[in-house]
DNA sequence: TTTTATTATCGTAATATTGCGATATATAAA
DNA sequence: TTTATATATCGCAATATTACGATAATAAAA
């Protein structure tokens, strides 16, 4: 086993399942504060800044962009990654979609 | 290697990655959704709800709970499981604050 | 006490993730 | 053209996660 059963599960918890799981690895929570603080981000910065091998921020990279929160833009010989605000924005009410309608109790 | 290298960020950053983790699994979010749904939560209907073996279900409620998520009351021979209100909410405000504090842009 | 019902835990198999070195690719600089 | 720099991808090893059957533990019911 080890699957993730998807099929048993609706498309929106499917999708917002990936989108924690995506976030869920300090690296990746790194990454993103730290482009945020740049202005500008390179990923050969952050390869010094994490210190994480380049294949692994790379790798990293490919996942924040696997759900739109990270555009990059070629800029010569280098990569210019940054945060995607409207995706950004669209996934924090998203979140907090999930966290306003599931938050009754019982005990 | 295979291990999140913990060591190299800070405790907020793990624990964001650890929250956002936990929640990165659609049977997790299918959980949470049918214990708001119900007024009160019992292992077993999730069993028959969510249609995944009884032992895997308990292994995703331990999950939940370990990020305080959920709250266990023993009820009888049966267990309630409910969210923790408080807890919800400050996890919430948590993950909105890491969203407005990462959000600035370049490109 | 014995049986039944409910949940937790153990052990295990299958798959996924993390991390890295090596290498490929692409562009700028010399 | 050659060299240097930056990033992506491949292949692999180590570890983590997911799922489940079997079984343990606990408490109500018979």
């Amino acid at each position: 086993m080890g699957v993730t059963k998807t099929q048993i599960f609706d498309e929106r918890q499917n999708e917002l399942a990936h989108f924690f799981k995506v976030l869920g690895h300090p690296a990746r929570i790194a990454i993103l504060q730290y482009i945020s603080k740049q202005n500008a981000c390179i990923c050969n910065d952050l390869v010094e800044e994490i210190g994480l091998a380049q294949a692994t921020i790379s790798q990293h990279l490919k996942e924040l962009k696997s759900i739109g929160l990270l555009k990059g833009e070629i800029e010569g010989k280098r990569m210019c990654y940054c945060i995607d605000l409207d995706r950004w924005n669209a996934l924090q009410q998203s979140l907090n979609s999930f966290f306003n309608t599931t938050k009754h109790n019982c005990c």
